[in-house]
RNA sequence: CGGGGUGUAGCGCAGCCCGGUUAGCGCACCUGGUUUGGGACCAGGGGGUCGCAGGUUCGAAUCCUGCCACCCCGACCA
C-alpha cells in the first residue's frame, strides 16, 4: 500500500506520479496515453461532476448526449476548427473483424470499409451543431441550453495522468442564441460559474481571462479561460467558455426567422472542464505526505480510526464511535470508520493522509476513560484532544475552517507568484528563477507572442478581465502597448 | 518524428562489462504466532518461457544481429 512519497520540492514529477498512485486515483492503462480512475479518484470526480451539474442547472441548462463517432466530413465544415483538432483525431474505418485463416487471431475484415470514415470525438460542436439545424427555426426555439458529459479522445503525442490523456472524461455545454450580446453574456456567466467552482468548491484561486487570438479555440471568435498557477510555478488552464459568433451557425446552416420574420444565423457558445481538474486539485494543494482534498470535495470527509487491544475495546469504541457517525451524518458530512483488523494504526494515519481526507479522528481506550477523541486536520497536521460532547460541531467547524484555510494558503501563493516586470531582460531571469505568473507588457501582435514562446517557452495565459488600462511599452519590441498580460510557463 | 534511456516475479531493482550448478534482493502476497496512541516483528511458504526472434558456444539473463514495447527530454495540446 502506501508508503512514502518523492520529495516535493525535489522531483515534482515523479511525486505527481507517485501521489496520483498512491493516493488510489488512477493509473495508466494497457491502452498508450490512456488512463483508469480508480474507485477513490472517480468518487472526487463523481463529486466535482454532481456539483457542477447542480450550478449549470441553476443557470438554466439541461443535459443531452450526442454520439461518440462524428462522420469524417462534418469535421471539414468549420475551417479554423479542423485545422486545430484534425491532426490528433482517432478514426474509425472498419466495422467488423473476422478469424485470420492462418488461424493467427482476429483481423481486420478488408470487406467491411466503412464508406464514410467516422471520427471519434475530440469535441462536439460539429455533431451537435448538425444537430441544432433541425431544432433550431424560430426565435421561439431560442435560446438553447444544453450540457452532456461525455468522454473525449484526442491522439495526443505525450500524456500525464490526468493532465493531459489521451482519452479524457468533460462536459461540454453547447448553446445557441438570437443575439450576439445574449451569446456573449452566456459565455462570460459560464466562465464565472467555473471560476465559482474553482474557488469555492476546489479552493483553487483562478485568474479569469481571454486567450490572445493564437491561443483561442478552433472556430471561436473568443475564448475566456480561468487559469491556475500550481506549485511549481507552472500555470495550468483549468477550464474555458468560447463565444463561437455565427460561425458554427454558418458552417452547419443553423437560421432562425426573428421576430421581424427575417431569416438569421444562430449565436454559438461552448464550454467545458474536464478530469484535468482533477490533476488541477492534486497539484494546487497536495503536499509531501499526499493529497489535501478540500471537504467540499472530499468523498470521505471524516475517518475514524479506532486504537484497542483485542475485540472487547473494539466493540465498546465502535458502540461509541456508531454514535458521532450518525450524528455527523446527519449533518451531511460523510464519515468512514476504519475498523480494518488487519492494519495497525499507524499505517492507516499515514493512508488516510496519503489520500486527503481533511479530518481524521482516533479514538481509544484512553479516550473512552476520558470522553475525548484526538482531532487531527489534514492541511496543517494539527493534533488536538477535544471532549465527546460537542465534538460533531468541533468537526463541521474544521471542515469549514480547513476548506476556507487551503483557499488562503492557495491564495497567498498565487498573488506572491504574480510578478510585474519592466523589461525583457527581467522577464527572463523572473521567469527562470521564480516562475509563476508574469505580467507585462505586450504590443499585441502574434508575431512577438510566438518568439517570446521560442525563445523562453513563457506563453500568453491570458489577458486578464480585471486588468487596468496602463500606458507601456512592449518587453519584446518596445512598441506602445495599453494593458499587461500574464504570462507563463504552462501544462 | 528527432535526442536519450530501459525491458529479469504483481511492483521496484541487482546480476550482464569478464558466459558456467537449482537466477537473487526489497516491497507486496499466503500460513502461523506475537503485536496495535504514527507506515509492526518473527518463522515458514508460493510465485520467473530473464521483452521477442535468430545466431555464436559444450553451455547464454550475460556475447552478436534483427525486431518489438515502454519511459524521459523536444515539437502538439484541455
Amino acid at each position: 500500500m502506501a508508503k512514502g512519497l518523492p520529495k516535493r520540492s525535489e522531483d515534482y514529477s515523479a511525486w505527481y506520479n507517485e501521489l496520483v498512485k498512491k493516493a488510489d486515483l488512477a493509473e495508466n492503462s494497457p491502452v498508450r496515453g490512456c488512463m483508469v480512475i480508480k474507485p477513490y479518484g472517480f468518487a472526487i470526480w463523481e463529486k466535482m461532476q454532481q456539483t457542477l451539474d447542480k450550478m449549470f442547472k441553476d443557470t438554466g441548462h439541461s443535459n443531452a448526449y450526442f454520439p461518440l463517432f462524428i462522420p469524417k466530413s462534418y469535421l471539414s465544415r468549420e475551417a479554423d476548427h479542423v485545422e486545430g483538432f484534425a491532426k490528433e483525431c482517432a478514426v474509425v474505418t472498419h466495422y467488423r473483424l473476422k478469424n485470420a485463416e492462418d488461424g493467427s487471431g482476429v483481423v481486420v475484415d478488408p470487406d467491411a470499409k466503412l464508406e464514410e470514415e467516422l471520427i471519434v470525438r475530440p469535441t462536439s460542436e460539429t455533431v451537435i451543431w448538425s444537430t441544432y439545424k433541425n431544432w433550431i427555426q424560430s426565435h421561439r426555439d431560442l435560446p438553447l441550453l444544453l450540457n452532456q458529459w461525455a468522454n473525449v479522445v484526442r491522439w495526443e503525442m505525450r500524456t500525464r495522468l490526468f493532465l493531459r490523456t489521451a482519452e479524457f472524461l468533460w462536459q461540454e455545454g453547447h448553446t445557441a442564441h438570437a443575439t450576439k450580446g445574449e451569446a456573449i453574456k452566456e459565455t462570460e456567466t459560464m466562465l464565472h460559474v467555473y471560476a465559482k467552482f474553482a474557488e469555492e468548491f476546489m479552493s483553487m484561486p483562478v485568474v479569469r481571462g481571454v486567450k490572445t487570438e493564437s491561443e483561442r479555440f478552433a472556430g471561436a471568435e473568443e475564448t475566456y479561460c480561468i487559469e491556475a498557477l500550481m506549485q511549481d510555478g507552472k500555470a495550468l488552464q483549468a477550464g474555458t467558455s468560447h463565444f463561437l459568433g455565427q460561425n458554427f451557425a454558418k458552417a452547419f446552416d443553423v437560421t432562425f426567422s426573428d421576430k421581424n420574420n427575417q431569416l438569421q444565423h444562430v449565436w454559438g457558445t461552448s464550454w467545458g472542464v474536464s478530469t484535468r481538474l482533477m490533476g488541477a486539485l492534486i497539484m494546487a494543494h497536495s503536499d509531501d505526505e499526499g493529497l489535501v482534498l478540500p471537504p467540499k470535495l472530499a468523498p470521505i470527509q471524516v475517518v475514524i480510526v479506532p486504537i484497542y487491544k483485542g475485540e472487547e475495546q473494539l466493540a465498546k469504541i465502535s458502540e461509541k464511535v456508531a454514535g458521532i457517525k450518525s450524528e455527523l451524518e446527519a449533518r451531511g458530512i460523510s464519515v468512514k470508520f476504519d475498523d480494518r483488523d488487519t492494519l495497525r494504526p499507524g499505517f492507516k494515519f499515514a493512508d488516510w493522509e496519503m489520500k486527503g481526507v481533511p479530518v481524521r479522528v482516533a479514538i481509544g481506550a484512553r479516550d473512552l476513560e476520558n470522553n475525548t477523541v484526538e482531532i487531527a486536520r489534514r492541511d496543517t497536521k494539527e493534533k488536538q484532544s477535544y471532549s465527546l460532547d460537542n465534538v460533531e460541531s468541533v468537526i463541521a467547524d474544521l471542515l469549514d475552517q480547513i476548506q476556507e484555510n487551503i483557499f488562503h494558503k492557495a491564495l497567498m501563493f498565487r498573488d506572491d507568484n504574480i510578478t510585474k516586470v519592466e523589461s525583457y531582460e527581467e522577464f527572463k531571469e523572473v521567469l527562470e528563477t521564480k516562475g509563476g505568473f508574469i505580467s507585462a507588457h505586450w504590443d499585441g501582435t502574434p508575431e512577438t507572442e510566438e518568439k517570446i514562446q521560442e525563445e523562453t517557452k513563457a506563453t500568453i495565459r491570458c489577458i486578464p478581465l480585471e486588468n487596468e488600462e496602463e500606458e507601456g511599452t512592449c518587453i519584446y519590441s518596445g512598441k506602445p502597448s495599453t494593458q499587461r498580460v500574464l504570462f507563463a510557463k504552462a501544462y
